[in-house]
DNA sequence: GTAATATATATGCATAGTCCTATATAAGGA
DNA sequence: TCCTTATATAGGACTATGCATATATATTAC
C-alpha cells in the first residue's frame, strides 16, 4: 500500500487536509505516483482507522470546514519501517512495448509513426520535469530542510535519466528504421 | 485494455488455448506485461463476447478438453487499429521513488542500504533478460518470421537499456553517498 | 503406495485505482 | 445575472489485477 505511506511521509512533515495533499501530490510525486482525489480521501479514512493518523476538524469563516490529519506515533513507526523495507514489486507494465512486440505486423511507415510519437511524448515529459522544481520550491518552505529537498530533487533526476535513456534509444531506433535495417518479412 | 490486445496479437499468429497463452506470456512479454492465469481466461471470454475471437472446443484423449481461440476478422481489424493508436497512458508508478522522496528522514546508512538493494534487484533483473531469448526462440518456429522476431528482441533491448541506465545512475548515487555529498540536515 | 507435476479451465473474493457526480460556500469576471 | 473558479469532502460504480481454491485426469518420481 504505497499511497498510504506516501501520505504518511507528507504528514510527517506537518498536518495536512485531503485537499492540501491532492495539490501537493500534483506538484511533487505525481510523476512517479499520481493520486486521485477520491483515493486520497478514502486513504486518509483508512489511516485514521488504523491509528496511523488523527483527524481534527477545523471550522473556517466563509469556507467549508477542513479536516486536518496529523501523523501519530504508530504512524511514524509504520512509516520508518516501510521506508527501509525492500520492495520487490516493480510495476514495469508498459503498453507501448506491447505495440513494439507486435509491430512486425505493421509496415515500416506505421512503425516509424509509433516510434516518433513515443519520442515526442517523452520529449514533452522531459519539458514537464523542468517545471517541477519551481513548484516544489514552494513546499521547501514548509520543511526547511536541505536534506529533504535534496532527495526530492533526486526523484526528478531518476525520472529525467530514465526518460533520456529511452529517448536516445528511440532516436537510434528511428534511424535504424530509416536506414532500412529491419527485416522485411 | 492492453491485455485484450496482447492476446489478440498472439492469436493473430495462430489459435491458442488459455493454457498455451499463459505459458507464452511467461516466456515472452512477462517483463513488460505480466498476466495472471485467471485474467487470461476471463479476457478470452470477453474477446469472444466482443466477437474478436472464436472458440472451438477440442476433445483430447487422456487430457482435459482444450478451448482453442481463433482471431476473427473483427479482431484483426481491432488489433490493427490499436497497434497504431497513440497511447498516452504511461504507467510510471514506482514505489521505490516514494522511498527515495522521503529518504531525507533516514540516516545515510539506511539510504545506502535502500540504494544498494535496488541496485542488486536491477542486476538480478538484467541477468533474467539474458535467459529470455532462448525461451523466445521456441516460439520463433511458430511464426517463422524474422521480422516478428526482430521486434520481439527489441522489447528486450528496451528493457535492458532502461535497466542499465537506472543501474549506472544508482551506482553513481551510491558513490555520492559514500563520498558524503548529501546534505546532513 | 503416495506425492508431486503437467494438462486444462473456472470462480470467488479482495484491493487499488479511475471516473463521475453530489454537496456546500464564496469570490471574481463577463 | 450568470458562469467559472477555488475551497472542501464524500460516495457510487466500474475495471484491472492478484491470490487462492476447486475440479478432473494422467504421468512421473520417490
Amino acid at each position: 500500500m504505497s499511497l498510504d505511506h506516501a501520505i504518511l511521509g507528507f504528514l510527517n512533515y506537518r498536518p495536512y487536509s485531503g485537499y492540501d495533499l491532492k495539490k501537493i501530490f500534483d506538484t511533487s510525486v505525481r510523476h512517479f505516483w499520481p493520486a486521485d482525489q477520491s483515493q486520497i480521501y478514502r486513504t486518509l479514512n483508512r489511516l485514521t482507522e488504523n491509528g496511523w493518523a488523527e483527524m481534527e476538524k477545523i471550522e473556517q469563516e466563509n469556507r467549508p470546514a477542513r479536516k486536518e490529519y496529523s501523523i501519530t506515533e504508530a504512524g511514524q513507526a509504520e512509516l520508518q519501517k516501510w521506508l527501509v523495507t525492500p520492495l520487490q514489486i516493480s510495476d514495469n507494465r508498459n503498453a507501448n512495448l506491447i505495440q513494439v512486440f507486435f509491430a512486425g505486423q505493421l509496415s515500416d511507415e506505421e512503425v516509424l509513426g509509433i516510434f516518433e510519437r513515443v519520442a515526442e511524448y517523452i520529449r514533452a515529459g522531459l519539458a514537464v520535469y523542468d517545471s517541477i522544481p519551481q513548484q516544489m520550491e514552494a513546499y521547501e518552505d514548509y520543511v526547511q530542510s536541505p536534506r529533504d529537498f535534496y532527495f526530492w530533487m533526486l526523484t526528478l533526476e531518476v525520472g529525467k535519466n530514465t526518460a533520456e535513456a529511452n529517448l536516445s534509444w528511440l532516436e537510434s531506433m528511428i534511424q535504424r528504421i530509416k536506414d532500412g535495417e529491419i527485416p522485411r518479412e
